[in-house]
DNA sequence: GTCTATAGGTGGATAGAC
DNA sequence: GTCTATCCACCTATAGAC
């Protein structure tokens, strides 16, 4: 068992990882190779092959943890919100931090890329899809039943339209290189589900 | 000056495009190469960069055949439909289309890959974004003026907003392989703006 | 764990014959 | 307009030394 490091920055795995995210968030798994990674991190891509010994290996690594990570961001929500309306302000917040920084969703570049993926990625793919689905589903439930939402269809329903309109709206606005696109974009849909104003909360009005 | 063909098919540049639409659709920019397109074609790759000798050549003429074949597909809505629901439920009917096909928007694909697309391909893109939302825009527009739809933002809020929910729809239903899934979103993004019913029309209610 | 070296394949693109 | 042959760059991946 390998102590743990005292001194030394993140493991060079997880270096790897996050270079490579950023390279496919930006330029899709097709886009990107493992001699650009080698060469931003300093190493050989023999180095990257010790770790990750096949690109759907890394591929398959970069959806987990993305996963992971996305998870554990939405039980800070559940955490930390304040009813169901924030939640959503900070579930779309979330994709805003993307866009900032000229990425797109790891997942939405990928499912564009679908057809041409390894199946454990394409697994894993829809199993990311599926967790942010159930999320938000349960959020416009509760947030229904509890007043502080209105929407017509079923909570299942109205979360697929969401996380594609969210996922969509990324898409173009990054052809735009304008990311106030795509928080006017998600601002509204915040406020077609009724979820009140955005800027500062207010008191009860009428 | 060529005569015209009088007993061919298509011509070779038409039909070359017509197999580099479908895999820039199905697999991406950078996810399909002239030898896939040549040897489906029963022709080689030689053949091919006489008719269009960069890829990026390629990718433009793709890009701006679409445009064309979008914008003529458009008037034809303008000239045909009854109203301003209408025209919205064909215009989400040249979506459905494409993915019963198994295929994205090609310039939705495109979008995700536009990091790395050649210049000429990216401003032929957002140029195919620009139709699509002026046009929705005031479709959106005159429904409103005329009392069929209903929404609370601005036209052009609205049609980059409507754009892309249908486009990330898309991406997201391809990844399950369920075009129902595309259908129903779409269905529920038009009844939002009060279009009305979608299978049969109904005379005035109440 | 990291390296050098390289295998083996595929990418876009060109030359020149026909 | 189409072909064969070829170039060179880049890709993923491996072997084996350190």
């Amino acid at each position: 068992m390998p102590r743990p490091k005292l001194q030394s920055g993140p493991a060079t795995s997880e270096r790897i990882l996050d270079v490579a995210e950023r390279l496919v968030q930006q330029q899709g798994f097709n886009g990107f190779s493992y001699a650009t990674v080698a060469s931003e991190l300093h190493i050989s891509t023999a180095s990257l092959h010790y770790h990750f010994p096949s690109k759907t290996d890394l591929g398959r690594a970069l959806i987990e943890r993305y996963h992971a990570s996305f998870s554990r961001a939405l039980d800070d929500i559940d955490r930390d919100a304040r009813g169901a309306a924030d939640k959503l302000r900070r579930y779309a917040a979330l994709y805003d931090s993307v866009i900032k920084n000229d990425r797109l969703c790891l997942c939405g570049m990928l499912a564009a890329e679908f057809a041409t993926l390894p199946a454990p990625m394409q697994q894993a793919l829809t199993a990311f899809f599926d967790l942010n689905e159930r999320w938000l589903a349960a959020v416009l439930k509760d947030g229904r039943s509890g007043g502080a939402l209105d929407f017509r269809d079923s909570p299942a329903d109205r979360a697929r339209i969401l996380l594609g309109a969210l996922e969509g709206a990324m898409l173009v606005a990054r052809s735009y290189g304008d990311e106030k696109r795509f928080r006017a974009a998600a601002n509204q849909l915040l406020e077609d589900l009724g979820s009140g104003p955005r800027v500062k909360p207010r008191r009860a009005s009428k």
